[in-house]
DNA sequence: ACTATTAGTTAGGCAAGCCTAACTAATAGT
DNA sequence: ACTATTAGTTAGGCTTGCCTAACTAATAGT
């Protein structure tokens, strides 16, 4: 969740910090801050001097698995006929509950069915 | 959770006790008995003074609902070509966060596109 | 200079949902 | 009768992931 936010901000922002993914999260400052500690002691993140956030390999690698589970799933819910704000929220919850093999699934069958 | 396996047990079994959901989920007596404590106070199931448990209309609503979708996503991704027992772990987390409008959406897509 | 705002931190709380450990109570085996 | 097994309970622990509260430190406004 966390990752894949930042992926996103980093997108549209050249800079991240972690207010920016309070803002985007709309969690408070402290549940961000502690967030931000545990990714960097797992080597998912890095933090320089001023707070600016970038990626590791490792934790890039993660955020756009996360990216692209989210896009094609609310895509594919979206082009069901679901409302896009429930698109979202839903393909935000599945993306971190569906297995690799279930996804390549659904992916490859996406594919096939918007042609 | 608790309640879809308490509806699959008391289909083949005519009584359930917690300890045949401990079986079922490979949970500990103590986590079952917390829960089915739980399930009581919140008016999901009874239990009569040997233990046996049944549903409430409201339990049986719910445990109904997560059925439905467990049965609908697992067998949609067999047919997609993931492996079975994959596909129920899935399913078992997916059911639990998709939300009604885009489960409606997915079976009314599953069930054109099994014809 | 003084105050307000902004960014970030730590500490402690709370709920969910699992666990182990220690216990009661009833039944079954010999 | 005595013991082992089975079913269930309570108490307390742990992790995750959010929260509020109280704090530091730096920047901006007047």
């Amino acid at each position: 969740m966390y990752l894949e936010t930042i992926l996103v901000l980093s997108h549209k922002n050249a800079q991240v910090r972690s207010i920016d993914i309070v803002d985007a999260l709309n969690f408070k400052k402290s549940s961000v801050s502690v967030a931000m500690k545990k990714l960097r002691e797992n080597g998912y993140i890095e933090m320089d001097g001023e707070g600016y956030i970038t990626l590791t390999k490792k934790g890039r690698g993660i955020a756009e698995t996360m990216l692209e589970r989210h896009t094609l799933i609310s895509d594919w819910l979206i082009y069901l006929g679901v409302d896009k704000t429930i698109a979202v929220e839903d393909a935000c919850r599945i993306e971190h509950v569906i297995s690799p093999e279930s996804f390549e699934a659904m992916k490859k069958h996406v594919e096939e069915a918007k042609q």
